[in-house]
DNA sequence: GCGCGAAGTGGAACGCGTTCCTATTATGGA
DNA sequence: TCCATAATAGGAACGCGTTCCACTTCGCGC
């Protein structure tokens, strides 16, 4: 569905540029930042859409115009939080002699960036779980700045459009998932945040021995 | 939490064993089958605690003194579903010369048999996903299950009680990750049967490489 | 057999995601 | 400027997970 990145016409969340006027986009503003806040203080319990709607002052049925579900809108919130990220590292050297280092400080910033608030990573990683296919452009979106990381991080110095090899795709999902599983089995209590920690590092040397 | 398998006291899932008359564990085998059943016509959504009471034949208030909530039931039913199958596995043989064929042979069987229903795999899988730390003792469960699976299949000769290698509890888990990802891709749509089969398989080239 | 506490029944009620409807307000073209 | 149309406000209503309660039945020591 929507193969490469070009999203069918299934309810999507209404984008920031495709919102013609600036009351909208403040308003899609608003309502973004309310979710980030109300996450950030009880997880994902705590974002209820009376809740960000009235915290992002707009009516209930705007809210739902705008997300149609609170799962689009946690994964929506979760893509903004990583395309911050991924912008804020860009240009910035990331320290590491070799890709395997590299990767495991890239990580290590983006973790302890969640684990800082436990509460907001519990809620986006609960909402990432749970999305299904409707989801999937916000879900790319995500996806896309992860891979853009970790690329980053293995070749520092490669050309922003150029790709990478096949192996090196192969092994950036391998790890993505690591991470995804760690998170999970952190969020969900099952595992410390040193282990979390640990299984990644883990996981990439296994990967990266070169 | 429970540090190794001895859990705590938090709202658990009334066990089997414990369960003192023959009518009771009747009761709770009616309502495993019946949360099987459902979750494998409609998948997470139509298992509904009502549904599952009606057709288990127990009273709405009997189900939560059973399984707590509706993520228990159902990693119940997921941890009840593996057993099943480690079981089926011990004895028989696994095909495969080397450690990596065996594994992508057994994961492949464990996928097609839950491709095989995929409203039943959405729901557990689901289920898996949202669980929290209150559900550990039963998800712990299921990661037993996993592992034994797996360690079966690095080390086919292995005596039953035997432990693996650091490096190889690593590789497994590692493993189960890539398998947990790729799972919860597929269950969203994100990634088609076959996509989720060579990720698996891509994975655990990269890991058993000996 | 009797009584008592635990377990089970049946159903009302509550919370939150979601849908829907009507009234009001912005917006942009003739 | 005025009007048609879309967007928003405000809030009622529905579905399902969960909780609670009054009542009945079961199991067991006396």
């Amino acid at each position: 569905m929507g193969e490469d990145g070009v999203p069918l016409s299934t309810a999507n969340s209404l984008t920031a540029d495709e919102l013609g006027s600036t009351a909208q986009r403040e308003r899609r503003k608003r309502i973004l930042d309310a979710t980030i806040a109300l996450a950030s203080e009880g997880g994902f319990d705590a974002v209820q859409m009376r809740a960000v709607a009235e915290q992002a002052d707009v009516a209930l049925g705007t809210l739902y115009r705008y997300f149609p579900s609170k799962i689009h809108l946690l994964v929506s919130a979760l893509g903004r939080e990583f395309e911050k990220a991924d912008a804020g590292m860009r240009g910035k050297p990331i320290p590491g002699d070799t890709a395997a280092e590299r990767v495991i400080n890239i990580l290590k910033l983006l973790s302890r960036g969640l684990q800082g608030d436990p509460h907001l990573t519990e809620a986006l990683t609960r909402a990432f779980m749970f999305a299904d296919s409707s989801a999937a452009t916000e879900i790319h979106r995500v996806g896309m700045s992860m891979t853009s990381m970790l690329s980053h991080a293995i070749h520092p110095d490669m050309a922003e459009g150029a790709e990478l090899s096949e192996d090196d795709v192969a092994i950036t999902k391998v790890i993505g998932d690591v991470w995804l599983s760690a998170l999970v089995g952190w969020v969900t209590g099952r595992s410390s945040a040193a282990d979390t920690a640990n299984q990644i590092e883990v996981a990439v040397k296994l990967l990266l021995r070169d």
